[in-house]
This record gives structure tokens, C-alpha cells and sequence, in this order.
DNA sequence: GTCAATATCGACACCAAGTGTCAAATATGG
DNA sequence: CCATATTTGACACTTGGTGTCGATATTGAC
């Protein structure tokens, strides 16, 4: 018991500072621009030193990639949570709803997305990122079906999925958000027919 | 005449620097890792100063993934001259005979995707550098076909195209390239099938 | 060949992102 | 309350990258 609560008083502090630092980190971003804050001045505003900064994120970059792993392990789980007999394509589309739903539903997510697409260098981490992200699903298609384990066709299908969610993604930003995410999410996606189940 | 030629000498010597400091700089990368690389080192190498390398390129970074910048133009190129009647997959597949070559043919080039896997955050900006490839190739089909400007579709399938030729090269690279680059891109094309043309 | 305009280079100073180290402060468990 | 482990801040240092400025070639015209 004793444990159990030393333990967590520790966690969720660090938790605290970390959610702190990232909130007036993002709104020095949206005030200033991501280039022109530095980590000296969010480390100032939250009123700790740039060391201690970098003792609860490794970067200045990983204030806001880091977001991104949570729903890694989240869209891991779901797809393990499909039938096996669901066609792969449509289970990909399931699991997109997890993305669909954190990209229109949250304001604060739209403003981080904003943020990450007005730098290229923090664009290319986040596009690392969901890298990182597909094969850790490749991985998960691989152990649940019966791929060669050499097979390209899985990173391939779940990356074709992910082209389509980036550019249904692409369109909803360019229509000002008056069409639908996930219609056109089903548009990009109703226009690649997969062979394999 | 003499305009032609002392343009020809500064942009000659220009070049010629240029490739001395990549031939350099990868032979250190090589023998020490790109992390390890300093760009003193490689400016000391190259018998240069510092200053002076940030003069020939914008960033270490740029030093490699430069490279790509031809690669652009080239598939660009190729795909206006695809006719138009031409389904958009199989032309795809056909301009990517380009980086098939590239990457199958040069060791050279080999050595530049080790060195550019090696490093998180190089293979980040090496993806962003492709996310603005796809871009413009998508750019150059809404131009060719009677897509929609801000149809998710050009994007969608290109980048679907692209998650086939990084799987087929990810499994080349796992099979210590014994199979043909090209025959696993065609499975890994064959496996998505396109519906519009 | 000489000379003025121009581009290039090196040296220096500077900024920002990280990292190692160590001593002080603070929380934890008994 | 005390011994111990953790967190923190201060400091110094490395590396990538940029602005500036005087010295040094290069170029084009005469």
C-alpha cells in the first residue's frame, strides 16, 4: 500500500510537471512561433532550469512528438482487438477512428498539428514518428496473419492506409474543416482495392 | 563566349568542391558513424574552414539528403512524359525504374542509405524530404487528370505507391539484397489494387 | 598588364540545443 | 528525527548553425 502510494506520488508529480511544460510550451508556440521559442524561455514560464527541462523531455521536439505514443499503443491494441477474419484494409479503417476522432475532436490537437506542420525539422520528426508507428503495426499484421516475416505486402498495405489517412488528413485541413474527416477518409481509401485479406 | 565560360569556371569549381566534400564526408561517416562526424572534421578533411563548408551546404544534413533533390526532378520529369491514357499505378511503377536503378545499380548509393539509416534523426529529415517528393509528383497528376484540386485521391495513391517501394526496399535490404529490387516492388504493387486510372 | 568591382574565404564572435558533473536541497522510509 | 535516495540548479562544455568584417583572389573593362 505504502509502496503503491510513494510510487504514484512521484509518477504523478512528474506527470504534472510534464503536462504543465507542455501547455505553456505550446502557447509560447502559438504566440511566438515553435523556431523562435526557446528552451530557456518555456523552461522560464514554467518556472524551472533549461537542465531540468530536459530531464523530463529528452528535446524540445519530443514536447510534442512525444503525444504520439500514446496513440501508437492505443491503435496496437485495437487492431489486435479485430476479428482475424476482418479483410486487413477494413481493419485499418477501424483503427483510423482512433486518429479520425483525437484530430477533430480536440481544439488543443489541431493546434499542435498546426504547430509541427509550420517547421519542416519538427514536420520531419513527426514524420519519423508515424514511420515508426506503421512498422510497429506491420509488425502486429505480421504475428496475427500468415505473412513470410520478409514479405513487403504488410508494410506496404499499412502504409498505403497511412497515405490515405495523411491525405484525407490533407484535404479536410485545405477545406477548412467543412468536409468530413472521415468521409474522406473512406473517399481515399474506397480508392485503392485491396487483393488481400 | 566569355561570359559562358567564367559562369562555367565558378559554377565548375563550385561543383567540384561540393563533390570532394560528400566524398570526404561519407568516408568519415563510414569509418566513424554520421553522429560521430563533426563538421570541423569534415571541413578540416576537405582542407577547408568551417564557415566555408555552411557556404557549399545549408546543413550536415544537406550533405546527403541533397542528394535526393535530382531524384525529384527526374521522377517528375518521367511522369510528364508517361501518356496520359497510361492507368496513374502503372506509370508510377514505371518512374520508379529511376530509383529502382539508383538504388540497385550505384554502391555508392548503397553506402548513402546505410549511412542515412543510421541516424534518427538524418532518416527523419530523409522522410521529409520524400513527403515533398510525393508532393509534387501529386502535384504534377492534378495537373495531367481532371482531379479535383483538393481531392485527397493524387495524394492517396501516390503515397500509397511510395509505401510499396519503401516496403520492397526494406525487404531487399532484409534478403542482403539476393532477391530482384524489382520483382518485390512489383509484389508489393501487385498487392493494392488501383481503381481509377 | 593594370585597375576597379565583385565574389569568396577565414577568423571571430555569437546563439541555441543538448549533455556531464557535482554539490545543495528535498522527499522518502524507518 | 535521521539516514538514504532522488531531484534540482549551477556551471562548463560540445556541436550545429549564423552574422560580420577584413583580407584575398577572380573577373571584366580598358
Amino acid at each position: 500500500m505504502n509502496e503503491v502510494k510513494t510510487e504514484g506520488m512521484r509518477e504523478r508529480t512528474r506527470r504534472i510537471v510534464r503536462t504543465e511544460l507542455t501547455q505553456v510550451a505550446q502557447d509560447l508556440f502559438v504566440k511566438n512561433g515553435y523556431e523562435a521559442t526557446t528552451v530557456d524561455q518555456i523552461a522560464a514560464a514554467a518556472g524551472l532550469s533549461r537542465r531540468t527541462f530536459f530531464r523530463y523531455f529528452a528535446s524540445k521536439e519530443d514536447l510534442l512528438i512525444g503525444k504520439y505514443d500514446l496513440l501508437e499503443e492505443r491503435m496496437v491494441e485495437s487492431l489486435k482487438a479485430r476479428p482475424l477474419d476482418e479483410p486487413l484494409w477494413d481493419s485499418l479503417r477501424r483503427i483510423f477512428d482512433i486518429g479520425v476522432n483525437y484530430f477533430s475532436n480536440t481544439e488543443r490537437a489541431e493546434a499542435i498539428e498546426n504547430t509541427v506542420r509550420s517547421s519542416p525539422a519538427l514536420y520531419a520528426r513527426y514524420l519519423e514518428r508515424f514511420s515508426r508507428l506503421q512498422a510497429s503495426l506491420a509488425e502486429t499484421v505480421c504475428q496475427r496473419s500468415n505473412y513470410a516475416p520478409d514479405s513487403p505486402e504488410p508494410r506496404a498495405i499499412v502504409g498505403a492506409a497511412f497515405a490515405c489517412l495523411t491525405a484525407a488528413q490533407e484535404a479536410w485541413y485545405k477545406s477548412n474543416k467543412t468536409k468530413d474527416l472521415a468521409t474522406l477518409l473512406d473517399e481515399a481509401m474506397a480508392s485503392l482495392r485491396i487483393q488481400s485479406g
